[in-house]
RNA sequence: GGCGCGGUAGCUCAGGUGGUUAGAGCGUUGGAUUCAUAACCCAAAGGUCGGGGGUUCAACUCCCCCCCGCGCUACCA
């Protein structure tokens, strides 16, 4: 909330990484929030674009294009038209819905690294990285699989073990092998060039730290400070790959851009394609959401660069430090671009008690639901809108969702709507009777009415879109309650007028619920207007009590929603179920064997069975035991990152197989003097290896 | 282990800068009603505000310690 006069906004949306679906959680994220400030800004007559396309880029694409046997640009083509599909379904109303594979997003984020480049910003670094010989390449951490150090997974990848989760560096893998040629890759120098992120922090501190202090939510500015606090690092801009932008240096061949320089970048290319395809009149990924009038092309300038344009950035948690610290500096480092005013990050959105996952196929698609509920992407828009995860993780629940569409939009919104509009019809042959004489009860309702959209916009400003929703749903309940108080249906009798009264007053509350309900639930909106026979109005003529002119023909009153049975809930359940046993039957087949040994080599191995004599937790340390381990040689010490799995008492007295020739290494201070040997399920979790019946310590294994 | 965000009625969640009987929706129970998709409307029951200290005339709200959940980060031969 900055002091500065706002003459336009730039909204803006995560752009989904496309090598996969996306789910409901990310909807929830920044989706559905971004939509209703973009679509309640349009209704205030604001001047706003409103931002998102495809992020193609990134190590992650060949790799899930090796995992389906295609190529890049078929994952890209494939998962950008279903996203892009799913949105527009959904009623997603963005300017444009744009992609980083594009020319003019590939020139955008070249001109961006130029400038800072020319400007000497950029420190490069050589460093040693993972090579393979025989494909020629340098190995992203995705192409390069080993052993975890951690939970002893055998097929780790170089960033991450998708076994026990722990973030990784390709270098701490065991025996790294590449995933292109399964060859153990050579270590080999390359340069890079880094953004010194450390340089900026003062100005961070002063950004973030004191002038958003009390705009920022607290799980956005809390995480800004912590990583502010920690020591920013520089930061590496560019990668060895073939999937990317071109580092537009003399001497970078098979170099591009890290897909995180690129991908907040694709902001700005989606906004300037927006202003180039309006221009010239030429619309390939533009949705003009509003009247872009005497549009220049370089008018988006206007929405990156002038001071008096307001940046928001919605996103989910996990891209905080890309949105908040990353980008800005990226921005800030120009000297021609804004930073952004707001980053209302919002949390995770469990499911049915578990974290959603793609992968491990918890998770309700977007896709997936709009096969099964295609008429119903308003009743998805607003399950999720009242239970966004704003301040903490929330939790989606298919029982939740068919509550809040049969007791909220069936029982409350629907139902105000069908009674207001069949006492029309009956009273009235269908026409918006008369208002006449007020009376005090209908005072009340109208005084109510004009509070409404006013509290809600204010919900809204203040990226409170639960609250914001809640009070929506609140104006239909003021609705039944004042037909419930006024009882029209025992008056058509004797006071014709007075029922045509209330019926007007009536309809005022749906015309405006018709307004103000547009950035929630789009298509019902539209169906109201259309049922009232009112063309789109702005945010302003809402709460009025002349919405409605008497006289106008309603036309035949379809419902707005309908009630979902129990069992098509069940069904769901059954189906999330079945969805998630089928994905870990296909995601875990045994680990392939390793690279083979000769007999020799494998007798270098003195593997014997041992004793734990005594076991303690490693001050500081979450993952290690101190072990001493009677080995029939001697006693000696061992550290093994089991703590995660035993407790020092069950494992004292227990045999053990043990590699008692491995060198010795200090690890928190401690040397270690050999190795505990495990077996590791396929949950991640860790079993002693220990002869069938007892055996005497030091008894070898061959 | 360090840092950050959370831990409020059966469920999902609100509760700026401390101040009368701690709120909403759903669910439950009772009542009223029939225009409406057995919907709506009214009312009630239900909480030692994670635990323990402290500051204060007064704390869910500030400070300290502990426990639990989530995230980032480190150790992991």
């Amino acid at each position: 909330m900055s002091e500065k006069s706002v003459k336009r906004y730039t909204v803006t949306a995560a752009l989904p990484y496309v090598n996969g679906p996306k789910h409901i959680g990310h909807l929830a994220g920044a989706y559905i929030p971004s939509d209703v400030y973009a679509r309640y800004l349009r209704l205030m007559g604001k001047d706003v674009v409103f931002i998102c396309g495809s992020d193609e880029h990134g190590t992650a694409i060949p790799n899930q294009a090796l995992k389906e046997g295609t190529t890049s640009k078929a994952i890209i083509d494939k998962y950008d038209a279903l996203i892009r599909d799913c949105f527009h379904k959904l009623g997603m109303s963005f300017d444009i819905y744009h992609r980083t594979s594009e020319p003019i997003h590939h020139q955008t984020s070249q001109e961006i690294f130029l400038n800072l480049y020319n400007k000497g910003l950029f420190t490069e670094e050589t460093s040693e990285q993972y090579f393979d010989e025989e494909a020629n390449v340098f190995l992203a951490d995705r192409y390069i699989v080993g052993t975890c150090p951690t939970c002893g997974h055998t097929n780790a990848y170089g960033d991450q073990c998708e076994k026990c989760g722990s973030t990784l560096s390709p270098r701490e893998l065991i025996n790294p092998r590449s995933t292109l040629s399964d060859k153990p890759p050579i270590l080999k120098p390359t340069k890079h060039w880094y953004l010194p992120l450390e340089n900026y922090e003062p100005w961070l501190r002063e950004w973030i730290l004191k002038s958003h202090q009390q705009d920022w939510k607290p799980n956005v500015y809390g995480q800004c400070k912590s990583w502010i606090e920690e020591g920013l690092q520089p930061r590496a801009m560019t990668r060895d790959l073939d999937w990317g932008i071109k580092v537009p240096l003399p001497d970078a061949d098979g170099k591009v851009l890290y897909v995180w320089f690129d991908a907040p970048i694709g902001y700005i290319s989606a906004t300037r394609a927006l202003f180039d395809e309006v221009h010239s009149g030429n619309l390939k990924f533009a949705t003009p959401q509003r009247k872009f009038e005497n549009v220049g092309k370089e008018d988006w300038k206007k929405y990156w660069q002038d001071e008096d344009t307001r940046l928001i950035h919605f996103i989910g948690k996990d891209n905080i430090v890309f949105h908040c610290i990353i980008f800005p500096v990226m921005l800030k480092a120009t000297g021609e671009f804004i930073v952004p005013d707001n980053v209302p990050a919002n949390e995770f959105m469990n499911l049915e008690d578990d974290k959603m996952s793609t992968s491990r196929g918890w998770s309700i698609e977007m896709h997936e639901y709009l096969e099964d509920f295609p008429d119903k992407p308003d009743v998805l828009r607003y399950a999720l809108l009242t239970n966004l995860p704003e301040a903490k993780d929330s939790e989606f629940t298919w029982k939740d969702f068919q509550a809040k569409n049969n007791n909220e939009l069936v029982a409350i919104f629907g139902n105000f709507v069908n009674r207001a509009v069949v006492l029309t019809q009956k009273y009235f042959e269908g026409r918006v009777p008369v208002q006449k004489d007020l009376s005090d009860l209908d005072k009340k309702a109208l005084a109510d009415l004009k509070d409404f959209p006013v509290k809600i916009a204010a919900s809204i400003e203040a990226f409170r879109f639960r609250e914001a929703t809640a009070n929506f749903i609140d104006l239909a309940r003021t609705g039944n309650k004042y037909l419930a108080e006024t009882e029209p249906w025992k008056l058509a009798k004797t006071d014709l007028d007075r029922v045509g009264t209330i019926l007007n007053v009536s309809l005022q509350i749906a015309a405006s619920l018709s307004i103000v309900g547009e950035p929630f639930l789009p298509f019902t909106s539209r169906k109201l207007k259309d049922l009232l026979g009112v063309s789109d109005l702005s945010w302003q003529q809402a709460g009025n009590a002349d919405v409605l002119k008497a006289g106008t023909l309603l036309t035949e009153a379809p419902l707005l929603f309908e009630k979902i049975e129990d069992a098509v809930i069940e069904a769901q359940v059954k189906k999330l179920f079945d969805k998630k046993r089928t994905m870990e039957l296909e995601s875990q087949p045994a680990n392939p064997a390793k690279a083979e040994v000769t007999f020799d080599e494998f007798s270098k191995m003195d593997i014997r069975i041992g004793k734990i004599l005594k076991a303690e937790r490693v001050e500081k340390s979450k993952k290690l035991l101190k072990l001493e381990v009677d080995t029939g040689i001697d006693k000696r010490t061992v550290m093994s990152g089991i703590a995660e799995h035993f407790s020092p008492e069950e494992v004292i007295g227990k045999q053990v197989t043990i590699l008692v020739n491995l060198a010795p290494r200090k690890i928190m201070g401690v040397e270690s003097q050999g190795m505990i040997l495990m077996a590791e399920d396929k949950d991640g979790a860790l079993k002693l290896v220990a002869p069938a019946s007892d055996v005497t310590a030091g008894a070898g294994v061959r």
